[in-house]
DNA sequence: TAAATGAGTTGATTTAAGTCAGTTAAAAAT
DNA sequence: ATTTTTAACTGACTTAAATCAACTCATTTA
């Protein structure tokens, strides 16, 4: 079961990997329809494009960004996926979310002086920086930019909403599940396959996010292999039946 | 321990408390450095106050808005307390928190067409609106308006975090506990005793809130009580010890 | 290429907290 | 005031999931 069978899921659409090396201006980003660069005029774009790093990388395991360092950016995940996590007064780490593909990050320390949580790359990951206060300025100019803003961070309260319901009102494995459909759903809304895809994180972190035990976890996504709703191959996740997941996930 | 000995914890502010019925600008609210419209200037202060309706009023048990209607406006509570909540699939409850004076609330809301949760009083309890339409409008003259708003979004996106990492890390004593203790730090916040308060919400939305069944709720406060650390008489809490419950809460 | 380290899986056992049930206390309704 | 209804409390018992432990497989380092 733990075959390193590498998938090319990630690779379907061969223009938004490779694009990564040319896209140093927003114009041509093949991402720049979700970005927060979304729906701006020429411009506009050009503008915002100059308050951009385009360019920066991490590789599995470096951070981003780490609780109590100096806010300085926001970032938007270019390629690859991290995970946020905070750290309790006794040390132990709680995983607030999973960040893939076009999402913003960091939002939470908007408007504080130090990031109130940490940021660690699950794998190589490309990022766009983003200054915060060249945006704020900009924004003066161009108040969509706030608007997008406001727009991402109420994005962002509904994701933490819909997590707490999950921990508060579901068993694990219909956590397990619930956490399968929504990256499927990730993957699907940015292109890619709803049926498999790898998760980059390990069976500890999804334990934690769940809030459930690593052991757990385990038992469960063997569990939905053998009832045939999912193939399990180490990272790499099949869901044979998105209906009957979903039936698992909410009854 | 049910005797319903009434506190007059939520009024040893007597000009706070009064001043509602007086209070119909926010010039004269002497809630206006905390609110939206805090550091406001004069003249921002009037084109602010034109767009709020101060005297909105909803007995206990009474919907400020419930998921599904069409969103419009934002919230300021003025005084009293309620409770926000989704409900799943399944018709399962979930609270995601509770809002005092001062809080800001349908932040969740602000950016979609309807409001994703609900919103219920705990007890009577007094707003001021805000139309959001209007208050984007205005804050195009007044970018500050916008960084309030952000301010306050990830605020409400820490809070989130906060209790993931509540729910994910403690058992249900420390739970209980960070719950009473964040009480006391909110009311000391908005000049209240930081000792004794009334929780206005059941023994089960505070299980609910916490993850934790009502039954082991009402164990544990009995427990907390005949450890000393607190004392219960139905909805008033004292806090015998800040010191003892902030050691139960974290250790 | 062997050893070491870490991630993942599976089984056996324990436990924290849930559920069920009965009682008491407080509000609400008559 | 008295009854009815609802909320809160407490005890007995059950259970879902945690912990503990042993082992396998994979990846990294020597």
């Amino acid at each position: 079961m733990q075959t390193a069978i590498k998938t090319i899921t990630q690779e379907v659409h061969p223009e938004l990997r490779t694009a990564t090396a040319l896209e140093n201006r927003c114009r041509d980003c093949s991402r720049n329809k979700v970005c927060l660069a979304a729906s701006l005029e020429d411009e506009e774009l050009y503008a915002f494009d100059s308050i951009v790093k385009h360019s920066k990388k991490l590789n599995r395991g470096e951070f981003l960004y780490q609780a109590g360092d100096a806010f300085n950016s926001i970032y938007v995940i270019r390629s690859g996926s991290l995970k946020t996590f905070i750290v309790d007064e006794e040390g132990r780490e709680q995983i607030l979310g999973f960040s893939i593909q076009g999402d913003v990050v960091a939002l939470d320390g908007a408007t504080m002086n130090v990031y109130p949580t940490s940021a660690q790359a699950l794998e190589t990951t490309h990022f766009c920086e983003i200054p915060f206060s060249h945006y704020m300025e900009l924004a003066v100019k161009i108040p969509s930019l706030y608007e997008k803003l406001l727009n991402q961070m109420s994005h962002q309260i509904r994701n933490e909403e819909e997590h707490t319901l999950l921990l508060g009102t579901k068993n694990a494995e219909q956590r397990l599940a619930t956490f399968l459909l929504s990256f499927s759903k990730r993957y699907a809304a940015r292109g890619f396959s709803k049926y498999e895809f790898n998760l980059h994180m390990s069976r500890r972190d999804i334990g934690n996010y769940l809030s459930t035990a690593m052991e757990t976890i385990s038992r469960l996504f063997s569990r939905l292999q053998d009832n045939g709703l999912i193939e399990v191959h180490g990272k790499l996740i099949k869901i044979k039946s998105l209906d009957k997941l979903d039936k698992f996930a909410s009854t």
